[in-house]
DNA sequence: GACTAAACGAGACGGTACGTCACGTCTTGGG
DNA sequence: CCCAAGACGTGACGTACCGTCTCGTTTAGTC
């Protein structure tokens, strides 16, 4: 027998908001953004639309919240010591996630999305680019302190090299984003910046 | 009497098309994609519904015709035989365009709307991303052929690593986008590929 | 099969707005003016909100024209020159339809609802009281001229004193509404204004 | 510092009990019917809706109890020992009761809101109309036991004669509502039930 | 004079309906 | 007779209240 059907009070928050977030991820990720309405969520979570209103600006926002209640992402960026080894490593598994999984489509119709809905750019700038972006440099530098990579680069603008290169190929794909891809394109900029 | 509401009948279709063209420009640039919407573009052109959805499969293919109908793209890509000054100038013209004009705005829209609009995706990728491509790899091949650049390179990725990356600070945006970066975006990436 | 729910283009505005105007008058007899809602009178005319709205400026508009249209009213008040019995009839035939059909209650909520629902006060003067008042009026003054009634009486005040004494007993309830009611009022009334 | 808000905790239910009441009455006097709302008199009354639900039923109830809360009406009704003198001073200042102060506005709404609101409906006759009818029967038949009245008429018909009149006028407006008819009405009325 | 128990405020909850907007489809009437 | 004008059904938007319920706080009444 189902315990839940309290009537229509007043439910625990955490209750609601992890209800409202599975049913968020779940359908981003079943059916994608465009099949992504605050009515259809609040219907598939048995819960209000008022309830959602009030803890999400936008729909953009909810849905890069469920995206990430659902994947619970871990970011991790091993250092193992070896640069190239690790930038390597990293790329290629990104590109593998971006292709293998449905996290690819996701965030690329949520970074879609954020092009015209301010709240989520807020959001997806604070919680998703920048602890990334960070998380890239702060292994370069250490590289760069073990005289790995050359002194005069701009770890920022690798990032932009390498990471962008692959949202380059996903958000306007033309030619093929595959472990091919990834491994010419480490080489590349590796030989650009190695000391 | 009014001399507008010019009555129900037929008119030209190139007449009738130029209007659409003309204001589905004027208002992708002059409100964004948030406010563009074929309701609007057909109050504003004078034309009907029913003529637009003849023509165009979507609001993201129709916008995408009234922003070429608006900027007139040239699509120049001077090769001088320095291939260095040559991607240098290329890709600081092209983030003077993303970041000083309407261009950057509108083009960050339309690549977002694609992710859910595969009639605009396609039609992006045939009369924007591909065509832009070929010039830059073209225009390198040639570099290459004059012994300029390393002979074991994809410059498809090359095309990845330089606008990818300017792409990426204007659809992801965290770093700023400015003349700066690309300067140390080509230099980065010139070290990699030179012969 | 049902011939009906021919896709979602137009549909020819006459049957439409038939279509509205029955379900508002079967919604508004059979459940009463606390269950009219706009939403539901869409749903079971299988029209759209937006084309109620474009109609009808208020949901007791809607209401007024819908009873209107279930209800085919007549209007006629017979003149027999009689006026006693004439007035008689008419009152007592006005308590019956009160009291014995639904129209009573109809009316009763649609006078409730004019209170706070100025398109429907509007409307309801317009389209119901107004007429019904010169009815009477006429009919009497028809009477006066054959030396029936007074000289000194303005009937406006008459058809308040019949008729908003049924109203008042109506709208207001303390003691019943009925037969023998009629009688002893247009008694009351005639032996005051007759010549 | 701010010396109102006290916290949640308990206050004197008789001290709560006003303040909601004359939150209520205010509110129904200033802004009618429309705009009252229990949200809004809980809002005002620094009260929460809780405590409103558990005193009073449906809105109606509680306007009701908040416009008696305003007015602390009187209910006099003067026996002179001359019936046609006190029957016309109390009509007539019914009338200036209902065109000269918000409580002709108040009380159409009230008795509109009771078409629709059981609870309001019961309330309104228990504690406004029998009360008031009372009354008026009561000075007419000390008249008639004076000799003043006839010994055949109803006088509960005479009530709606004269004051359900005045409803008429007020609920479903068409003529003028004035001192004039008031007078008008009183000498057809009299007329007719006179010794 | 501490200790409950009750009543309070606050306000979130599931709902319903509101009035609006844009979608893509379809009928109609004007040129 | 074709097709532009625009009304249609659909469905999502964001808001306002409804009546219910949880929670933490404060007072009033008991020991």
């Amino acid at each position: 027998m189902d315990v839940r059907r309290r009537g229509r009070g007043r439910r625990p928050a955490a209750e609601v908001r992890d209800d409202i977030l599975t049913a968020a991820g779940k359908l981003l990720i079943d059916e994608g953004m465009a099949a992504f309405t605050i009515e259809r969520v609040a219907l598939e979570a048995g819960a209000s639309k008022t309830t959602i209103y009030k803890w999400w600006r936008s729909k953009g926002a909810l849905a890069l919240d469920g995206y990430f209640h659902a994947v619970e992402s871990t970011l991790a960026f091993p250092d193992t010591g070896d640069i190239e080894a690790d930038l390597s490593s990293q790329v290629r598994a990104f590109v593998h996630l971006l292709t293998e999984t449905p996290a690819g489509r996701v965030i690329a119709e949520l970074a879609g999305q954020a092009q015209t809905d301010p709240d989520l750019a807020t959001a997806l700038r604070e919680r998703y680019t920048v602890p990334r972006r960070r998380l890239a440099v702060e292994v370069m530098e250490r590289a760069r302190s073990r005289g790995q990579l050359r002194g005069d680069v701009d770890f920022e603008v690798v990032v932009d090299q390498l990471w962008g290169a692959c949202y380059h190929r996903l958000l306007l794909p033309a030619e093929p984003l595959n472990d091919q891809f990834a491994v010419e394109l480490v080489r590349n900029v590796l030989r650009g910046i190695r000391a």
